[in-house]
RNA sequence: CGGGGCGUAGCGCAGGUGGUAGCGCGCAUGGUUUGGGACCAUGAGGUCGAAGGUUCGAAUCCUUUCGCCCCGACCA
């Protein structure tokens, strides 16, 4: 039976969107660049949202809502910003059919509303530090789209917070970095790599962006979440000032970070396979799946029956299950719809584990081919129905922990290391591909060209780097400074 | 914005020397099936992207226009 998706070897950017196509994610919207999120990619997204949201409040914030629309003229105060997104920005001009007498710009991202009503909020020290998240959509007019990667609106979580030191401040930007890698590493298992973007790739205005980067099923590079240290920029732009303990006046630090609606994609290319979607079960929308088998009516009746007692123990103990009894479609292509679909568990019931008062439980991390290579066996035959809720959240937590190593064991096979030279650095990358870690003492000059000639980009320089001083493989020079260079999304 | 391609049924496509539209999948109904993507039969579904022109007659030829996709430049 010819397979809907394109294998990943042959054609990997077809295999993204045939997953987001046949899985029901997303399709394309009338306007070029949008999309309509459907409700199974959609649940992803509030999957998304719940983990987030839940570690935002844990760390002391809350959230509010500020508007669609800014003066066009906000944009412009902070230099940097408005040079780095004045090419992408979606521009009302007309309103209720009357010219505007200034244009409103749809917002590209929030620091400037933020930091004008935040210039009205403090006053004091006192009235630090503010610590906001709001969840909202953004316009950014790309070129080039993909779906959840680079859409003209996406979805996403801003966090805006000031306070009255650089340390705070700093502080605050390594905690909500530190919350997106727990995020992707312990809910979307992807192994992130924590780190800072050099001054070519951080964020227009900041003083430090931190970012975490993910390593996608062709070795390239995605940007999953950033952080960045706005310093006193947005603060001296919009004159967010207080007054200290000693009644002088300061001007406060600021930070901003964001994750959008990309972290499903992430969660797609991290995990999946050629036989489609594989979701962690902390995020999936449904974590099992129970799939009856019957060919004679009796059948039918006793084995409906036990599935619907399996899904009853299911949902008692927390697990989101769906019983799939549509009647029209064998057992063999449920199998592969869900598959397809990335469902962690798949129970299967059919006359024989009836007899037995038992199930058949078969886990979408596996195979017949990996179980064949050593890995964890792709069914489990008489599993007691008495114990299935039991077994079933074990094995989730099985699959959950699975998808986090197989995502390590790829990344760490796929970083290279010890490359001495530009030669060689452009041959591995030709050749092999995946993650260039070097040392590196190069200029953002330096760093264009390497761009102009390879497409490859720092990532960042991660935080954890252990290897000491060593020769920058394009300078020649001494440093102890580590790069992460990587073809990128 | 530069280069290329495409707009015909829900989706994927064929038709193109002008004569009033077809295939696959999907969909509906009935029957037989159902432990790895079932099969048969019957049936529904189309202002051929839009506008104008040539013609007795245009999906087809001409002109204009709109949109989308791919590659590049650009970018979270």
């Amino acid at each position: 039976m010819a397979s809907k998706i394109t294998p990943r070897s042959e054609d990997y950017s077809r295999w993204y969107l045939d997953i987001i196509r046949e899985a029901q994610l997303a399709e394309n919207a009338p306007v070029r660049g949008c999309m309509v999120i459907k409700p199974y990619g959609y649940t992803l997204w509030e999957a998304v949202q719940a983990g987030l949201d839940r570690r935002f409040k844990e760390t002391g914030h809350v959230n509010a809502y500020f508007p669609l629309l800014i003066p066009k003229s906000f944009l412009e105060k902070e230099k940097e910003h408005v040079e780095g997104f004045a090419p992408e920005l979606a521009v009302v001009t007309i309103g209720g059919g009357e010219q505007l007498t200034e244009p409103l710009v749809v917002r590209p991202t929030s620091e400037t509303i933020i930091g004008y009503m935040y210039s009205q909020w403090v006053q004091s020290y006192r009235d630090l530090p503010i610590l906001i998240n709001q969840w909202a959509n953004v316009v950014r007019w790309e070129m080039r789209t993909r779906p959840f990667l680079r859409t003209l609106e996406f979805l996403w979580q801003e966090g805006h917070t000031a306070h009255a030191t650089a340390e705070e401040a700093v502080a605050e930007t390594v905690q909500m970095l530190n919350v997106y890698a727990d995020f992707a590493i312990n809910d979307a298992a992807i192994p992130v790599i924590k780190g800072v973007k050099s001054a070519r790739e951080k964020f227009a205005g900041a003083v430090d962006s931190y970012t975490i980067e993910a390593m996608m099923g062709n070795g390239w590079a995605l940007q999953s979440g950033t952080s960045h240290f706005l310093g006193q920029n947005f603060a001296k732009a919009f004159d967010i000032k207080f007054l200290d303990q000693n009644n002088d006046t300061q001007y406060a630090w600021t930070t901003s970070w964001g994750l959008s609606t990309r972290m499903v994609g992430a969660v797609i290319m991290a995990h999946g396979d050629d036989q489609g979607l594989r979701l962690p079960p902390v995020m999936a929308p449904i974590q099992v799946v129970i799939v009856p088998i019957y060919k004679k009516e009796e059948e039918r009746a006793a084995v409906m029956a036990q599935a619907r007692e399996v899904e009853a123990h299911l949902r008692a103990a927390g697990v989101r299950v769906q019983l799939d009894a549509r009647e029209e479609l064998t057992p063999g292509f449920k199998f592969n719809d869900w598959e397809l679909r990335g469902v962690p568990v798949r129970i299967e019931i059919g006359p024989k584990d009836v007899a037995n008062h038992a199930v058949v439980l078969a886990r979408r991390d596996s195979s017949r081919a990996i179980e064949a290579a050593g890995g964890p066996p792709a069914k489990q035959f008489g599993v007691p129905v008495d114990g299935v809720a039991a077994a079933v959240k074990a094995l989730l937590v099985e699959v959950q922990a699975s998808l986090l190593a197989q995502a390590t064991t790829f990344r760490d096979a796929n970083t290279r290391t010890g490359i001495r030279s530009y030669d060689e650095f452009r041959q591995v990358l030709d050749t092999e591909g995946g993650f260039l870690r070097v040392h590196w003492a190069g200029s953002s000059e330096d760093e264009d060209r390497i761009k102009a000639d390879t497409k490859a980009t720092i990532r960042c320089y991660p935080l954890e780097a252990a290897e000491g001083e060593g020769i920058c493989f394009y300078t020649g020079k001494k440093t102890e400074r580590i790069a992460i260079f990587a073809r990128a999304y």
